[in-house]
DNA sequence: CCTACCGATCGGTAGG
DNA sequence: CCTACCGATCGGTAGG
């Protein structure tokens, strides 16, 4: 949808490619047009709009970044705001899948879904490649109104394993508060971590998901 | 620092002024130079800050918001990035002004202290004219570092209460977590309801607060 | 605080 | 995917 229907064919045969002088490098002699390229620039986006911001980025940052000129990422995308939403969309199917496998083996007693979900998210947002959901979390404002329908969906289709989690810790007398307004804090908790977290010091990803679980649901009796 | 050290005399006595033909519209006939018009931009700036972000608001926006010309917000803050700053700081004096309020009358108990000190900041969150924590928040990637290590002392200030209320209720076993991620755990699933509280709906302050201190420290025995 | 203005940058496009 | 380019916007300033 944001990339053309027929693309013109590779350059191969292009003289001109033959004799390029000093080209920009390239990571083999054969990469271009292999499909990846979209990829890198999504990654390159991601990972630029999560550490400078969508509007401090500019389309030329993200081109050099991908090894590109400064026109070539429309030929991916048909606009900025069209690349902001690919990484958003790209996040959400993502950390969707994961938990989808995570929750594949789980045990059903509640206390040990939530450890597996929360456990889980942190990873997705603070593990290795964990740009994109950090990027819809705080770039919001800069998609449109329908765009954010439709990444709502995304996000209830995420948020729907918790549900029955939360509730049968609520039923046992585990969760006291509002099961409602629980999940909006404890997903604050969760969120507010790629803020402060730093991968290099401080607690594991371990002992961050074992100090939500005991501040969300003690261990009193 | 961001202002003149000397300022040009009022425009009283400026025939010009005087025979003003159609003047951009004003409250009064005489609140120019009144020193609200710093106040004013900080205001409008602090207002579309959090509502459009940084970067995607111009210093023509917030001049009109003010109700100036174009150049005019550069007469009181030397830059648009100075003027980010001030709103910053601005909020971060004010929150921890209102927050030695909050807890002058306290009782000791620290469940309770606890309860004034959330119930505080979500008031300073999301109460009336709450645009400049939000915006200090959200906003942090785009000051200097220097600006940053300032206002990282204006938040030990304002965090400096919270510590020994977690250590006493670690102490007591209400608090199970590790303190410093508990901490962090908690100003997250605060400082998160400024994505999604809605004061014209939903929950009272008083019942988000309520719902908080249910979820970090129970009510188990 | 306004007027008038500048240089720089930006998103995006035509054509190959 | 590159080259060459355009129109628009932006932060900021001189001078009053």
């Amino acid at each position: 949808m944001e990339r053309p229907v027929a693309r013109s064919s590779p350059a191969a045969g292009d003289p001109a490619a033959e004799r390029r002088p000093r080209g920009r490098p390239r990571k083999t002699l054969h990469d271009r047009d292999d499909g990846n390229r979209r990829q890198e620039v999504l990654r390159a986006a991601a990972r630029l709009f999560r550490r400078k911001g969508f509007h401090a980025t500019s389309t030329r940052d993200i081109a050099a970044a991908a090894g590109m000129r400064s026109g070539s990422p429309f030929y991916h995308f048909k606009s900025k705001g069209a690349l902001l939403y690919a990484v958003m969309e790209e996040g959400m199917r993502s950390a969707i899948l994961r938990q989808q496998a995570a929750l594949a083996d789980a045990p059903a007693v509640p206390q040990e879904r939530l450890r597996l979900l929360v456990r889980n998210h942190f990873d997705i947002l603070l593990g290795p490649g964990s740009d994109f959901i950090p990027v819809m979390l705080y770039e919001s404002r800069s998609i449109t109104a329908r765009q954010r329908t439709l990444l709502a969906q995304l996000q209830g289709d995420y948020e729907a394993p918790w549900l029955p989690v939360l509730d049968g810790l609520h039923a046992a007398g585990r969760l006291r508060a509002d099961v409602k307004l629980a999940r909006l804090l404890i997903f604050g908790a969760l969120n507010w971590s790629a803020q402060w977290y730093d991968r290099r010091k401080g607690a594991s990803l371990d002992e961050l998901t074992g100090a939500a679980l005991q501040l969300f649901i003690g261990d009193c009796p």
